[in-house]
This record gives structure tokens, C-alpha cells and sequence, in this order.
DNA sequence: AATGAGTGTTGCAGTAAGTGCAACGCTGCT
DNA sequence: AGCAGCGTTGCACTTACTGCAACACTCATT
């Protein structure tokens, strides 16, 4: 791999960690700073980084941009999202669209409820993997030695006391959830939101995204959101019908 | 500059265009297959670029997540959010947050309109430059030769019939925001669509960002959407307050 | 005011690191 | 089978990146 590109875009985590200087930049990289600033102004070019007033470097505004129109060329987000706008509009709660890349999920389209009541969820945050119901759907369809590995990897943090413990409790959740072809998360990351999802599969087979419908305690009990449940998959077999091209075009 | 880091980071915008495999990559860098190759494979290291199934590379998640840290961090956003939201609970239009960097405007923040006609942005996405109000007034402070040498550089699309039609026009819009410090944008970027914006300035009295609310036509008249000019501009002026210091501390 | 510490910046010589080449391996097509 | 197209690897070359040391600048301090 090139040293020189490797070296400029550890930068990038690092300066999203807060704005550095200089010399900070250049101690954590472990170079000399006349490197460092060659580096920094290659990124600054590119809009990467930003200068800010106290000379202090900062990501720029590029990055969002970027980020911007890779979601927007992700064929299933594009397909998905009028059937989820008009879940929403059915159910009124908040709907997310979320993908599986590299050992993170993230929400990749989000619906707002229509509740006063709303969650605190943003579409490019990665999920908290060993909860979210989106996440066990995507986990539980890669092939066994890789879902395997990854769940030794993770980190089982205990949101609340129904949080996922450890590797073995999310092998085995894995192992319901692709029995059964839907997840659920009760309560499991924050104590009063629950979340049914329904897996998208591709022409293959293979799981491409999972979608789920969330909603608090105080507005819906878990089990009124649980009778939402065959709403969710059909929508979710809509999709997949449409993304893997057996539904064309549907009509509006 | 680095021309390995310069020629990596090309890649990029390039792939924000859509999924490319190794040899266009190559192509349009100009370079050897072998040389676009390591350079990916440093960007795939760093998460930035995602290999999907038929080989063919994608921008990939971590960018996502660098965007959103990068958001996260920006110390004007985290203190107006609660304002936002407030304003968005007592007048139910869609609020914006808007910041200028490097010759573009951006929002950092959005709360979305409680009505059912909603208008279309995203947080990351890049503003209108010419026609909206918050470009305007984040514009209108930028020193004299500054602001002229970027309006000379603009283009100005025409949205609508009352978009800003060229540099001279929109000189002149600005001097008059300048001067009034406020903005409006009646119909310039979608035929529909008003906004009224106010600046949030720092302790140096420095634009740092600004606010809108918007809504269509067919929800409030422009005259009334004007109503509310009062309003957004007290919010802002609290956010501004809070902001540079003045107002350490605002009671929830 | 003048001095000094702390930064960011520049030109330069050495060489480490990136480049292009050419040959290889693989996959899918005819 | 054979071929075409693509991704991949090892290697010799030399380009272009690195670290150094000196310089420029701002901001405190005496």
C-alpha cells in the first residue's frame, strides 16, 4: 500500500476526533511537521480539510458532500424509499433503511415519525451492531465462518440490561433470526424503543439491506408495534420484488 | 503538494459518480492499472472505497461516518439545535442551519416541517448559492473583494424566473441584506417554495452561520411566512448570544 | 520596546517509496 | 479448448517524498 496517501488519510479520523494544529497533526502521525503540512494542504485542496479562522485544521465541507452522492447512488436506497415513505404514512412511526458494509451497518434512509415523540437515530451513524433488529437481519445472512468471526470481534456494550451480553447470546439471536426471516429489538438499545424489521434480498437470495419501523414505549406497546409486523415484510418484499427486477415498475 | 496523496484523493469525486472498476480508474487518472490499484487499496483500507460483489469500487461507509463527526463537532450546530427545534415546535415549518466554507454553503442542520408537504434537502448537501436566503446572508459578510471575486465565479442557473439572474443582480441583493440583515428567498430555487433567514454572528459580530424557515405556497402565503421574520431573527440573535459567551447558560 | 518562545513555512540534498513494465493467473465467453 | 479481458504480482528505475535546518511570523513577557 502507498505510505504517503496512508499517512494523509490517518488525518482524517484523527481531525474528526476534534480540530488539531500542526504540530499535533504531526505528532500523531509521527512525521515531521514540514511532512505534516504537505499532507494537510494536499487534503485542503481536495476540500477534505478546512482551515479554520485560529489556523487550526478541520474536515471539510467536501467530505459531506461526498458522502451526499455515494448515499444517493445506492440503487436499493433509491428504490426503497417511496415504499417507506409510504409505510410511514400507513403507520406513522419512524422508518430506516440500513446496510451492511465492512463490519458496520448504517442507516442509509430514515422517515421520521409522525409522532411528537421522535428517536435520536441520523442516516450515515453506524447502528449499534449487536442490538439494532436491522443489524441482526444483515448479520444473520453473511456466510457462517464470516458471522462468526465478526461476532467474536465485537464489542457486546450493555445499553440496558436486554442489551445483547456477549458472542454466543447474538450467535444464537442470529441463528432465530434467519430461521424465522424478520428481527425484532425490545427495549435492547434504548430501554423504551422497541423495532420490528423485515429483511430486502437481492435476485440471489442474499440479504442487500433490512428495513425496520421503531417507536417508543409511550406511544405504541411492544406488542400493538409487533402487529405491524406483516406490514413490514410485505413492504420488504416489495422492494426486494422491485430492487432484483421481478417487479419492474410499480405503479404509484 | 503530494501528487501520490493528490491523485488517491482524485479517486474520490470520481467514484462519487457512480461504482467504477479498475481500468476506468486508471484512465482517468492517467496512470498505470497497477498504480490506481495500490492507491485504492489504500483507500479501501482506510474504509473510504468499498469493493462490491462484481469487483467494481464504491465510496464507501467510513466516509459516512467522517461526515458525521465532522457535523457533530461543529460547536454553532450543537448549541442551535434545541433553539431550531423550539422554533420548529412553536411555528411548524422546516428550519434550516446553514454555514459557509470554502465557496460553498451548507446545511448542518434541519428540523423538518410538521405539515405533510415537505420540501426536498439534505443535511451535507450543498445550497443553492444564488438564490437561497441563508446564502445570502452568509455571502453578504464576506470582506468586499472576496465576496465580488466569488460572484464573478458563480453560475447562475435560473430555477425559476426570479432566480438571481447574474453577478451584478446578485451584488446588489447583497448589499441590500447587507444592510438590512435579513434575507428572504421568494421562489428563486423552486417556484413554491419561501424562505426567511436570519444571520447568527460570533462575538467578533462575524456571520458564523445562518437560520431559515421555509414553506411551500400551498401551506402559508409569503406575506405570512414574513410574519414570522420577528421571530426567527430573536432565535437567531439567542443563538448568536449563546454562542459568543454572552449568554453563558439558557434555562430548558 | 525589545526579547523570546512557539508556530507555520520554505529550499534543499538524500534516498526511500511510488511508478510503469511485463509476465502471470483467473474468469467467462465463443 | 482457446481466447479475450481484467485484476494481480515482482522488479528495476528514478521520481517525488522526507527530514533537516534556517527563516518568517505572531503573540506574550520583561
Amino acid at each position: 500500500m502507498s505510505q504517503t496517501v496512508d499517512r494523509a488519510l490517518s488525518i482524517l479520523p484523527l481531525l474528526a476526533e476534534g480540530p488539531a494544529d500542526l504540530g499535533q497533526v504531526a505528532d500523531r502521525l509521527g512525521v515531521h511537521k514540514s511532512t505534516a503540512l504537505r499532507l494537510l494542504r494536499t487534503l485542503h485542496e481536495h476540500g477534505l480539510v478546512y482551515r479554520q479562522s485560529d489556523q487550526r485544521y478541520r474536515l471539510g465541507a467536501r467530505l459531506f458532500a461526498l458522502a451526499q452522492e455515494a448515499m444517493e447512488n445506492l440503487d436499493v436506497r433509491e428504490i426503497a424509499h417511496a415504499h417507506l415513505v409510504r409505510l410511514n404514512e400507513r403507520c406513522g412511526h419512524t422508518v430506516h433503511l440500513a446496510v451492511y458494509e465492512e463490519n458496520e451497518v448504517l442507516y442509509i434512509d430514515k422517515v421520521e415519525s409522525r409522532y411528537p415523540v421522535r428517536m435520536y437515530s441520523r442516516i450515515g451513524k453506524p447502528v449499534a451492531i449487536t442490538v439494532a433488529a436491522v443489524a441482526k437481519l444483515l448479520l444473520a445472512d453473511l456466510p457462517e465462518p464470516e458471522r462468526r468471526a465478526l461476532a467474536e470481534k465485537l464489542d457486546y456494550p450493555m445499553y440496558t440490561p436486554r442489551s445483547t451480553p456477549h458472542a454466543a447470546a447474538f450467535l444464537q439471536e442470529l441463528a432465530k433470526v434467519r430461521e424465522q426471516g424478520w428481527a425484532t429489538d425490545l427495549g435492547g438499545h434504548e430501554e423504551s424503543i422497541n423495532c420490528v424489521a423485515a429483511p430486502i434480498r437481492g435476485a440471489d437470495g442474499r440479504v442487500v439491506a433490512a428495513m425496520s419501523v421503531s417507536a417508543p414505549n409511550v406511544v405504541v406497546t411492544a406488542d400493538e408495534l409487533l402487529t405491524l409486523l406483516p406490514l413490514v415484510r410485505r413492504t420488504a418484499d416489495a422492494i426486494s420484488g422491485e430492487y432484483s427486477g421481478r417487479t419492474p415498475a410499480e405503479p404509484t
